[in-house]
DNA sequence: ACAAAAGTGTTCGATATACACCCATGT
DNA sequence: ACATGGGTGTATATCGAACACTTTTGT
């Protein structure tokens, strides 16, 4: 860093930059957080969301993933930055500013492989535990984004298997707004959005089979859905 | 910073940490950006949004708001968090993280102080001069931010002087969605939001004097309208 | 009187809501 | 045959879009 890039920056006080993030799922038809709980002080058996330091030639999404993965052992997954918290006070350890992003993990993926062996265990966001520095406030956040973002966009289908039925998405749909729709009304809004391609019928059901359905793969990410 | 309050951080490193404003303000019917001439290098001669180093001691929030003051004197405006801007190499001084954010001042206020004795420039929005680092990318999210503020949100009366005509407030919405609409279905389409008190009509005008509005007070900031 | 911008209503199509019964399968 | 969840249509209300002329003031 020499004249030829202009003045230093070697004056200024550096604060530290984390990420941390909010991974969504439904299991047993419950929004669910991933939690650590945290081994050291400060807040020693408090829980956290998943997060770390950003290294330093890592961008912030690439950390994000690192985090990620490590944490879930998954690596196709909606993945969308939320907000930076920068408090000074929010950390007693010093000036920890962090980047916050949020992730929505398909069932189909999470069965994939226990959490545990991974350090983290899925919370019932209805029931979360009491948690260290703002993270309640981050996953509040997220809650909040997550409510938008299905109003107006397809990330809903990022919870889902690949294939699934009318019911599935609608009962994601309800879990999400802690409301309840009308079937018909429902599937004739969605089927409308001309999104979904037909897959086949489900078998060895021991009730009228239900049609699979798929989202289009060519679909940018805003589709002003519901 | 000792075992009490658990390991201490000092081994990661740290990148700098800026925060970065988009500036928006209506003037002469068009919309325009605030901008900033680099006098060293990197970047010398290029413009850049006004921003700076995070005080160590500075919420982010305070940080922006003081660049803001710094940049034009004004006080009392909209400012919200855009985004966080992490490439490693973003900076070609080092790793330098920077948090953008967007504000929207009122054309009542720009003309309180001329924004050259701040060092500032505004420029038209459709015509921006080449941009140092990655400020045009900032400048197109904050853009889109605009937008879709505008649509759900009632942000638009902050770009507006307390006291203001439908046409005013119509001409704000056609210049930021750069269409124009019908005049009696918007004017229905606001009034209807019941977000609107009648204030006196203007005087001394040459043609058939308008009435004036303003925002009711007790809003919140999420209306939807449009 | 005229120039300039303000103000005003109705019709039509599209979209959203409310609502209840039959269907296909496995056991 | 029955239990289970899947699938379907119609009527009504609400909202958005299109569209052109009259009003009020200052000069």
């Amino acid at each position: 860093m020499g004249e030829d890039v202009g003045k230093d920056l070697s004056n200024f006080a550096k604060p530290y930059v984390t990420v941390d993030m909010v991974i969504f799922t439904i299991a047993s038809s419950e929004l669910k957080v991933l939690l650590v709980k945290r081994k050291v002080q400060p807040f020693k058996d408090k829980w956290v969301i998943p997060g770390g330091f950003v290294n330093i030639d890592q961008s912030l999404r690439e950390a994000a993933m690192s985090k990620l993965a490590e944490k879930t052992g998954v690596k196709d997954v909606y993945l969308e930055q939320l907000y930076t918290f920068g408090d000074p006070k929010r950390d007693p350890r010093g000036r920890v500013i962090t980047v916050s992003y949020f992730a929505l993990i398909s069932s189909e993926h999470i069965a994939l492989k226990s959490s545990e062996e991974y350090n983290a265990t899925w919370h019932s966001f209805t029931k979360l535990p009491p948690l260290a520095f703002d993270h309640k406030e981050i996953i509040d956040y997220a809650f909040k984004r997550l409510k938008w973002k299905f109003e107006y966009t397809t990330v809903a289908f990022s919870l889902l298997p690949k294939k699934f039925t009318m019911s599935q998405l609608q009962e994601l749909y309800e879990i999400v707004f802690g409301t309840s729709f009308d079937k018909r009304n429902f599937r004739k809004k969605i089927l409308s959005l001309k999104i979904l391609e037909e897959q086949e019928v489900m078998r060895n059901v021991s009730f009228r089979p239900p049609q699979l359905y798929s989202l289009k793969a060519n679909l940018g990410e805003i589709v002003n859905i519901l």
